[in-house]
DNA sequence: GTTGAAAAATACTAACT
DNA sequence: AGTTAGTATTTTTCAAC
């Protein structure tokens, strides 16, 4: 897992494989403005140095039956750290909760938790959630409409966070 | 955009294509237990039948120089849908905005934010959210650490909210 | 040490059975 | 849905900067 400095060539490689993950070596490559078999290099060098941890089909929920999203917050009665980490391990092994964020301040938990109905998160939340020991309390909020849903970090070619530094800058003119 | 019936085969697809986005189509074929062609051929079907969204790199922010990753939950003076629309636009055209979900009830928005770091994210806030018209008041919440992220929705190759009906039935003994 | 070019191996696509 | 054949892509090897 070595750490690459990113020059404008990854990152462009690193946007365009966000936007479509199945894009084509070659045609990676065309857009970088590189050849085929040095795009491939940097693609692998990126995915080991942890850069890219992984591919993944979108499925629309919807048409997988899956049709509420709720934000639940969970309250802790313990913020002792085992007592965390076990809570954590629970909601892992929870299908219905997607992502699960610890929030800074009161020490709880923002679960993003998908259904097929309001009724089964229901039978989620009174089985599992609620039920589940350490648990103090439980905010749910049914998520109307996603008004904006763009997977993953912005990617801008130019300039970012990561400000690469490279010694022998050459442009062709 | 030809909504098909899905039998375990097509679960399964999607199932190991949500996982892995990249697998190649002879993989995602034996794994299924049919040939690569009809495999194949399911996979594009369940493209433009709308199951399968796009395909996406998952980045990883921190490699990327995104350190806090923030939940905001906005509420707005005027809940008339010309401004909620007028709203969702503006979240739209900003980049540090990744989801934004509006939340039934008290009619607000829960949008999850990327930053290089808290200062950056106060920047975002001040300039841009809290400046927008209509937004009556934010509430930040630090995520700490992400427990559990897993993208898309949980598949069962079996049993699911989106059950299957299946005419002829032929096991292989 | 990194990049570009050409080879072989593999996977994908489109016919037909 | 499976088989075959043609096409494109990936991967390896090698030469050049």
């Amino acid at each position: 897992m070595r750490r690459v400095k990113l020059d404008r060539i990854d990152r462009r490689i690193l946007r365009d494989l966000q936007a479509d993950g199945r894009m084509t070596n070659v045609e990676l490559a065309r857009r970088a403005g590189i050849s085929a078999p040095p795009c491939l290099r940097r693609v692998r060098a990126l995915e080991d140095a942890g850069y890219i941890r992984g591919y993944h089909a979108d499925i629309n929920p919807e048409a997988m039956g899956f049709h509420v999203t709720v934000f639940a917050h969970v309250g802790l009665s313990s913020q002792a750290e085992a007592d965390l980490k076990r809570f954590e391990a629970l909601v892992n092994s929870w299908p219905e909760v997607r992502e699960c964020n610890m929030l800074a301040g009161e020490t709880d938990f923002l679960l993003k938790v998908v259904a097929s109905d309001w009724d089964n998160y229901q039978k989620f939340l009174t089985a599992k959630l609620t039920a589940a020991p350490n648990v103090s309390h439980v905010k749910s909020s049914l998520a109307i409409r996603q008004s904006k849903f763009e997977p993953g970090v912005p990617i801008d070619v130019e300039v970012g966070p990561e400000v690469k530094d490279e010694e022998d800058e050459e442009e062709e003119v």
